[in-house]
DNA sequence: ATATCGTGTTGATAGTAGTCGACATGATGG
DNA sequence: CCATCATGTCGACTACTATCAACACGATAT
């Protein structure tokens, strides 16, 4: 009957039929709880943290680096089986999320994790 | 000087003159320690998770269900603000990965966290 | 100094993944 | 029984990302 809003306004009878309770005010909530969740402390960076492990070779060389204190990123590479290139973007990546740490020594870049990797692997 | 097997044998003087041991014995062994550490027990469970939760609206949704018990998908669709095949499409992966679990209820489906969910939120 | 070596950087390319519209399905209500 | 609704599925499109070759740069060795 009413025009407009249609969309939005049709999910809230359905929830107070199967919950019994007041739904109405939950939905103008959602955006804000949307934008709450997002802007959380520590949201941003779970996210990068999450995406930094969600590639394979990322994954298989963090879990390298719980094995061996350091590697130098050739050694990276010849496990991975990649190019030095792949690396490079590979370590620049966890780097950026925090997980892990680089040196250089000399012409050696040596990569370790990082103190508070807080890396959730089983 | 010789031909063939250039680049896999370059690593080994560099790494004994950097480390002062023998590490010709490491270098064979990087296949197989690639091989060891993406078979291992957990691995592809880990980067299983890692990827599911490496997209903004599916790490969206799982911490909203760290705040309510159970969300029906009409619900996580108003806070995401997607079309309801893309939330479809997000809780199919979350579930998959053993991170959500739904339950249907009529017409609904209702998603929450997973028992043994074990997600490194902070 | 010159050559060689290990890495980082930069496009370019190919493969992957998120998104939506359209349709199908099962459930609810009149 | 038919209309409506919530959700799943499929195909197409778009955006992103992993990868590599080529180049650049600093360090090391001869």
């Amino acid at each position: 009957m009413m025009a407009g809003a249609k969309v939005e306004l049709g999910l809230v009878p359905r929830l107070e039929r199967l919950t019994g309770e007041d739904a109405s005010c939950c939905v103008p909530e959602y955006r804000a709880l949307s934008r709450e969740v997002t802007h959380a402390q520590g949201f941003a960076q779970a996210l990068t943290r999450a995406r930094a492990l969600s590639d394979r070779s990322r994954m298989t060389a963090v879990i390298l680096l719980r094995r061996r204190p350091e590697l130098c990123a050739c050694e990276i590479q010849a496990v991975l089986g990649v190019s030095h290139a792949t690396v490079s973007h590979h370590m620049r990546i966890l780097s950026n999320a925090g997980i892990v740490q680089g040196r250089r020594k000399g012409k050696w870049m040596y990569y370790r994790l990082a103190s508070a990797a807080g890396v959730d692997i089983p």
